[in-house]
DNA sequence: TATTTAACTTTGAAAAACAAAGTGCTTTTA
DNA sequence: TAAAAGCACTTTGTTTTTCAAAGTTAAATA
């Protein structure tokens, strides 16, 4: 009988940086602001949440402008939406008992 | 629109946690050595966050003899099934963005 | 020009996680 | 029957994580 909590990803213990990956998968991109008010975060608590997210690249910036104004928005990487669907697929093995 | 991380519970962020009420459920009573040892876990660790779960009422101790030799098992609430299944749910319902 | 907004960074406190050692009781083994 | 081992913790102390609050910088608006 394997450890079932190994196929865990430490990162997704947090719910917040669960919210995040499921509201920036759910609609492609987000920006910091949206983040912060569909969260209920302080700024600098969801910055240093997206920080962890992106340290790990399991997501990344996109600076944009429109018109001069820069706009911040985030992205799933590849690798994020990869980590992420193991580790739900993991939770649903291990609850499921499998 | 709600913030979706409201719903879940605090308590479930810890993948130990998680996986502690996972074995039970899935197997009615698990003794503290089943856990240890399928968790790989130190006793301190295990104890801690049996402690947590038992302070939330999410699960219960029981004591029985086989035959001198004291069995310590631990065994799912109500409440606690309650509890993992409303939290299952709100994860389910965050990742599929409803 | 002053204020506001965006997106942070820094600081520091509080909480949580964890390993390791210690405890008390029972049971097994030499 | 004395010693060793096992069970189920508790205690202690360190490390890590979380979080709020304040500070920062650059651009936008009044």
């Amino acid at each position: 009988m394997k450890n079932p909590i190994e196929a865990l990803n430490k990162i997704f213990d947090s719910r917040i940086r669960l919210g995040v990956m499921s509201i920036i998968i759910a609609n492609d991109s987000v920006s910091f602001n949206d983040l912060k008010q569909m969260l209920e975060l302080t700024d600098g608590n969801l910055a240093s949440h997206l920080n962890t997210l992106e340290q790990a690249e399991y997501l990344k910036v996109q600076k944009a402008f429109i018109g001069k104004k820069t706009n911040t928005t985030y992205i799933i990487t590849p690798l994020g939406k990869q980590e992420f669907k193991a580790h739900l697929d993991a939770l649903e093995k291990m609850i499921k008992g499998i």
